[in-house]
DNA sequence: TTGTAAGCGTTATCAA
DNA sequence: TTGATAACGCTTACAA
C-alpha cells in the first residue's frame, strides 16, 4: 500500500514500557501517507478532504500521537527550546528571573534548558556551547559578562540573545535590567531624607560587572550632586573578609562624627553581611547605622527592625527578557533594545533613626 | 568520490551568522566518509589508521565541529537530557535541590530541562508530557505528588524516575528525601531539653503531601512517647489566614499555662509566618515562645535572636537524586531504592528560654 | 580498516 | 488534494 515499512504492531492498549507512536504509525492506522498526516498537523484546515482529515484526527487520538520535537528540530532547525544561563542559581535575584522567564517561555510553548554557572565565569563559554549544540533558538544570559567573546559566539551562530542585569561589552543584544541609576538615587535620597548624612555604598567586588559598576557610579554622582553636608564613599566587600567590613563600618562611623552614618548595600548578599557585621559590632540598625539594601526578600521585614530595601521587579524582568527573545524569534528585527525597569523603595525600620 | 552531496562550501573562516559544521563537512574536509568520522568520534582508538585518524582530527579542529546532540538523540534514542520538574522554583528547598541536581547532571554530561509547576499540580501531567516528548532520558520529580497517574505515565514510557522529598502513591521509583521522622525528633527533643513543654507543630496544609504527613505523624508519635509533662498539638496554617495562626499561638500559650510553649515549624515559609505572628502579638522569640524550624537559610541567623533550625542537606539531596538517575541510565537495575538523609540541628536564640 | 547505504521521525518538494 | 521521496545530521550493519 505504501513503501513505508511497518515497524511496530499497532496494538491498541500497550501496557508495558512502550515507545511513542510515530507519524508512520498514524499514517498506517489512518490509511494515508505520512505527508498527509504532517499536513494535517501543520497546515490544519487547508488542503484537506474532510473525510481524510477526520480519519487522521481519529488515528492521532487513538494512538495518543504527538510529534517528536527532536525530529522536528532536526528537520526545521527550530527546536522550541530556549537556553537560560544563570550566574548563580543560589542568588535570589537569579531565581526570580528564572521564574519569570520560565513562565513566559511555558506560555509561549518553549521549554527551558538551564545551565548554572555556579559563579564560575570560566564555564560561560561551555554553557553557551552546550546550549547552542542543542539547537536552542535563543539565549537568555544572566552571567558575569566578563568573557567578552562568549556571547558574541552565540550571536555569531545567529541566535538572538537577551542580556539580563549584566551587559556584555560590545554585545549587540537586547538588554533588560533595573534602572540602576534611578534605584540608587531612590535609596540614597531616602537615607538622606531620613537624616543620615555620612553615606557608604557597599558592593561585592566590582570586577567589571556592569550592574555593579553602574550602581557605584550612580552613588558617586548622587553624592557629588547632593548638598554640601552629605558625604559618601564606596567599599567593595569580598565574601571572606568580615574583618575588612567591620573596619570599613568603624571608619564610616568615625567619619560621621556627630552625624548619622548610613549604608546602601548593593544586593541581598551584601545586606546580610552588613547585618552580620552589625551584630559583631554590637550596633543597632536604624539608630546606630541606617541601612537600605538592594533586593526585597521575603525575610527583609523580619531581620532586626525590618530592612529597608529597594525592590526589583524581578518577575517582570524575567518575563520581559523572555518576551524580548520570543519576539525576536517571531521575526522582529529591531536594533538592540534596552529596557530599564524602575525599582521601588520599601522603607522599614533599618532606615529610621529614632528606633 | 562519495554519494554524499556537498552542501556548504568549506570556507575556512566564516564571519557572518553561520551554521554549525556537520559531520559531512568534516568528512569532505578530511577526504573520508561520514562513517569514518563517526567512528573516530565514538570508538576513538579502535579500528582507525593513524594517518586517517589525524586527518579527521585536524578537520574536526579546523571546522570546530561538534556533533549535533539532536541528531544523535534521534538516531540513538539517547538524548543526554534529564527532565526536572519542580513544584515551585520560589521555594528555597526546591532551588537547593535544583542546584545540586544541575551540578551532578553537568558533571555527568547531561543537560537539564526545567519545568516549574508554580505550585499548580494540574500542570504536572503536562510537564511530564512535554519533557518526555523531548526524549529526556529520565526525570527528577519534586512535585506535589497528588496526581497519582502522572508519574506512572512516565514510568510507562520506560524512563527512570527519581522522586525528591515527596513520594507518589504506588510509584515504583527511587526516592530521595530527608529522614523526616528523625529530623522531627531532633527538633522536638531539642525544644524539650531547652525547657519547652507545651508543643505545637505547624505545617502548611497537609493535603496528602507525603513529606508533610510524615512530619506531622512523627511529631505526634514523639509527643506520645515523651514523658508525661510534655504535650503537643498540630496546626495547619494556610497562606492567607494570619488571624487563624495568631489564634493558634494564643491557644498554645494558654494551654501552656505556667510552662514554656514551643513551636516546631515544618518549613521556612511557615517559620516566616510564625515570626510575623510573633511581631503582631508582641511576643519575643525564645523567652515567650520557643521556635525551631525546618530548613536552615542564610538569613536564619539574623531574624530575631537567631532562628534555631533543622538544616536539610539540600545540595546533597539534589546531587544524590541526580546520581540515582544517572546510575539507572547507565543500566543499574535494582528494585526502587529509598535514600534518607539526616537533618542537622542548628540551635540559636529562638530556642533559648533565657533570652 | 574503510565506505556505502539505510534509517531515526519529521517536513518539504515534487509529481500525479 | 494526496502520495512518493529526499533531505535534516547522525549511527551502524553490511560490503568491500
Amino acid at each position: 500500500m505504501s513503501t513505508q515499512t511497518p515497524k511496530r504492531s499497532a496494538s491498541p492498549a500497550p501496557l508495558q514500557p512502550t515507545a511513542r507512536a510515530t507519524i508512520a504509525d498514524v499514517a498506517r492506522q489512518a490509511g494515508v501517507s505520512k505527508a498527509t498526516v504532517s499536513r494535517f498537523l501543520n497546515h490544519r484546515e487547508k488542503l484537506l478532504t474532510p473525510d481524510i482529515a477526520t480519519r487522521v484526527e481519529v488515528a492521532i487520538a487513538a494512538l495518543a500521537y504527538s510529534p517528536s520535537p527532536m525530529a522536528q528540530a532536526l528537520k526545521r532547525g527550530r527546536s522550541r527550546l530556549i537556553g537560560l544561563v544563570v550566574a548563580d542559581v543560589t542568588n535570589p535575584f537569579s531565581v526570580a528571573v528564572l521564574r519569570g522567564a520560565e513562565k513566559a517561555c511555558q506560555e509561549a510553548g518553549y521549554l527551558l534548558m538551564l545551565f548554572n554557572l555556579g559563579n564560575d565565569s570560566r564555564c560561560e563559554a561551555k554553557a553557551i556551547e552546550a546550549l547552542t549544540a542543542y539547537q536552542v533558538e535563543g539565549l537568555i544570559l544572566n552571567t558575569l559578562g566578563q568573557d567578552a567573546g562568549t556571547a558574541a559566539e552565540a550571536a555569531r551562530h545567529g541566535k538572538p540573545v537577551v542580556l539580563v542585569d549584566r551587559r556584555h561589552q560590545n554585545m549587540q543584544a537586547d538588554f533588560v535590567s533595573l534602572d540602576n541609576a534611578g534605584a540608587v538615587r531612590l535609596g540614597a535620597q531616602h537615607l538622606v531624607q531620613a537624616g543620615y548624612r555620612e553615606l557608604l555604598f557597599i558592593s561585592e567586588p566590582i570586577r567589571e560587572v556592569s550592574s555593579r559598576m553602574e550602581r557605584a557610579a550612580a552613588f558617586r554622582s548622587f553624592v557629588s550632586d547632593a548638598s554640601a553636608d552629605v558625604a559618601g564613599h564606596t567599599f567593595e566587600s569580598p565574601a571572606d573578609d568580615s574583618e575588612g567590613l567591620d573596619q570599613a563600618l568603624r571608619s564610616l562611623r568615625q567619619r560621621a562624627g556627630g552625624r548619622l552614618p548610613g549604608v546602601l548595600s548593593s544586593n541581598a548578599v551584601v545586606t546580610l553581611r552588613v547585618v552580620a557585621a552589625m551584630a559583631r559590632l554590637g550596633w543597632r540598625l536604624g539608630s546606630d547605622l541606617g541601612l537600605v539594601g538592594f533586593d526585597d526578600t521575603e525575610w527583609s521585614p523580619y531581620v532586626g527592625p525590618g530592612l529597608s530595601t529597594i525592590a526589583q521587579p524581578t518577575d517582570e524582568l524575567g518575563r520581559i527578557a523572555a518576551g524580548c527573545l520570543i519576539e525576536r524569534l517571531k521575526g522582529l528585527n529591531l536594533p538592540p533594545r534596552q529596557i530599564l525597569l524602575s525599582g521601588k523603595l520599601v522603607p522599614r525600620g533599618s532606615s529610621s533613626p529614632d528606633r
